[in-house]
DNA sequence: TGTTCAATGTCGCAA
DNA sequence: TTGCGACGTTGAACA
């Protein structure tokens, strides 16, 4: 990994064209060629980057760009599309290079997977006497999260979200107009999960028939132990 | 901004919890406090990170982690949420800071808005004889993108979208349903038209009866020059 | 390898 | 502030 402080400008042209005027900036150069170029403040998204697989060439600046009072030229060409960033640099005030290894990845707890599972596993949840068909049941237009049938035998479908927001209600709203198409499934009715749920996707769940369940992912993972700590 | 190399594990509690194993990586703090934790490899994206505002507190480890070989622990906490990024130092290999001052940030040349401009120029790619209306034709639930006249003086409107998935096809349902309870306008056809149409997209469309434009951009560009650099 | 869906999404605009 | 859509989305799982 090289970083670079150093006043520069740069151009990327691909998917869109865009262009950063001239400032201070860190220029980060990781080992895969990738090059990410941060502003001190912002998010942790770069002002501008090149995604591996790329190649990083420096190039000593043509006379125009020697006049503008550039010392060197990055070209950082990708290396399957068109896609090019190119930097002009003007004055570099810090540069160095350390190994890092490989890094062994971020271990992650508390994602949409680990709810559904466990809603499978606690699938009363959804009221005495529910039980569980399948987890990721095949539609037409993709897998419905869980399918369940209640005590009287009608048939559930259960949208699964971390965050529940309106995008989710219309998801569950196009597999249960699809699941309702089959005679061996119909009615079905939706039951819409969430850690939270926005007011105002519960408002257009309740308008269409659609339930709203919470679910409390600390009381959940207390009573089953299937998905025990990943670390 | 400073940037330290160093041997580090972290924990991240939140939206989710997360876990990051001891290795070497980049730990880049912002003026505004936000820190990035990079691995040397990956996108753009870094392995663990606290957005602002934020306020980093570096602490001498208690016992236990002394034990571990921690000589500062790092403990970045957000201000408005319970968000927490903890980081456990082990070896600190480069430690350096720089003053970056303001960015003047990025300039864009879009490109949605550029299709959009290009087919209203070239409105006989939805068939010959087609005229066009305007663009961004107002409804009470959005502009539509371009409405046009096809040669038996029907009505067309067309939804443009870079990609085209479902969500686009639902926004385009949206629109023709009302456009056709006006008299003036009805019967109303869609067209929904991006550079690339996702399967289920088309599947979605075809069964409400909306037709599907493929966009070459490249092609239209060639064609048309409105849509010259904007820089 | 391509496709589909989640994301600690982030970002920008408008009501 | 909140809602809504776009993003050079990125990333992971699965066919």
């Amino acid at each position: 990994m090289r970083l670079v402080i150093a006043t520069c400008s740069a151009e990327y042209s691909g998917r869109l064209n865009a262009h950063l005027p001239l400032a201070t900036r860190l220029l980060l150069v990781k080992a895969d060629g990738s090059v990410l170029l941060h502003s001190d403040g912002g998010s942790y998204k770069p002002l501008n980057w090149m995604s591996p697989p790329c190649k990083l060439v420096v190039t000593v600046p043509d006379d125009a760009a020697l006049e503008r009072g550039v010392v060197q030229t990055w070209a950082v060409q990708h290396a399957k599309s068109d896609d090019r960033l190119v930097i002009e640099v003007h004055e570099v005030l810090h540069d160095s290079a350390h190994e890092l290894g490989l890094d062994p990845g971020l271990i992650k707890d508390g994602v949409e997977a680990h709810l559904q599972m466990m809603l499978a596993a606690q699938i009363e949840l959804l009221g005495t006497g529910h039980s569980l068909v399948r987890r990721e049941f095949p539609t037409a237009i993709g897998p419905v999260d869980i399918l369940a049938k209640d005590p009287a035998g009608g048939t559930v479908a259960v949208e699964i979200k971390r965050r529940g927001d309106i995008d989710g209600v219309e998801q569950l709203t196009r597999y249960l107009e699809l699941l309702n198409r089959d005679p061996h499934l119909a009615p079905v009715r939706g039951v819409f999960a969430a850690q939270e749920i926005k007011p105002q996707a519960r408002v257009l769940a309740t308008d269409r028939g659609i339930g709203c369940l919470i679910l409390d992912y600390d009381a959940m993972r207390g009573v089953d132990d299937s998905g025990a700590r990943l670390f």
